[in-house]
DNA sequence: CTGCATTTTCTACATCGTGTAGAACTATTT
DNA sequence: AAATAGTTCTACACGATGTAGAAAATGCAG
């Protein structure tokens, strides 16, 4: 499953730059600042959403806190990661689009490519 | 933008295994065998969808032809790879993400890429 | 040219995912 | 037990997609 909403988006984006877990009014607050969504919505607009990204495994819920406290079910990069591979997997000839793919990094992500594979 | 709905993927995988353009009413016969689609739609419906495609620059149309001529605008391979590279361009780590993706390649994979690699 | 058949475009509606939040319910604290 | 804090349920708006009939345009047979 591919493409989240825009609030989702932006839900997964603070739980992916936090270290610990936040609880709905965490996610409320930081919502709030001007340079993420900019307006305060309701808690239980969060808490539907989080519920929403509990079911698609996005999130994990820790439900023993009293404020719920939520995070991440994988690293932002693993599931940039995951999804790169999902699309590879739907592909029929997979060398094909990994050549694709390799001929249009730039020429510093190649060195890093291969600085990757040499390492194993 | 990523994802497609059932009906315009399906579209799709019919375009890009056909070497020629193909007409509304070719799609239609196609859709209708059993391992596709299997029921037979509307011809309206495959063109509200086909226009819905050029939209989105997923199809080209050829005008000149009566009954219009449809083909993917990019081959799969091609779209694929676009995918992923717009996956990897949302990172702000890039060089993390693709140590996760290489990191997950089969070793028969790694090797195509390193040869890709090679080859420039 | 003109009427008919073919093809395309317009309009419309159902459904589903997402954003949004109040109402109702549950748990916690005093 | 009452008040407070937090969660779940219910609901609706809106946009994307599936679906197709009605209306318009195009092209061909006479």
């Amino acid at each position: 499953m591919y493409s989240l909403g825009e609030l989702e988006r932006s839900i997964m984006d603070l739980l992916w730059a936090s270290a610990e877990s936040l609880s709905a009014y965490d996610l409320q607050a930081k919502l709030a600042a001007p340079e993420v969504a900019g307006r305060e919505l309701a808690a239980t607009t969060i808490l539907t959403v989080l519920s929403r990204l509990e079911n698609k495994n996005f999130v994990v819920r820790e439900r023993d806190s009293r404020p719920h406290l939520y995070r991440a079910a994988a690293a932002r990069e693993a599931h940039m990661a995951d999804l790169m591979h999902e699309v590879l997997g739907g592909a029929s000839d997979r060398a094909a689009v990994l050549e694709r793919f390799v001929g249009q990094v730039s020429g510093e992500e190649a060195e890093t490519l291969r600085r990757i594979l040499a390492g194993r």
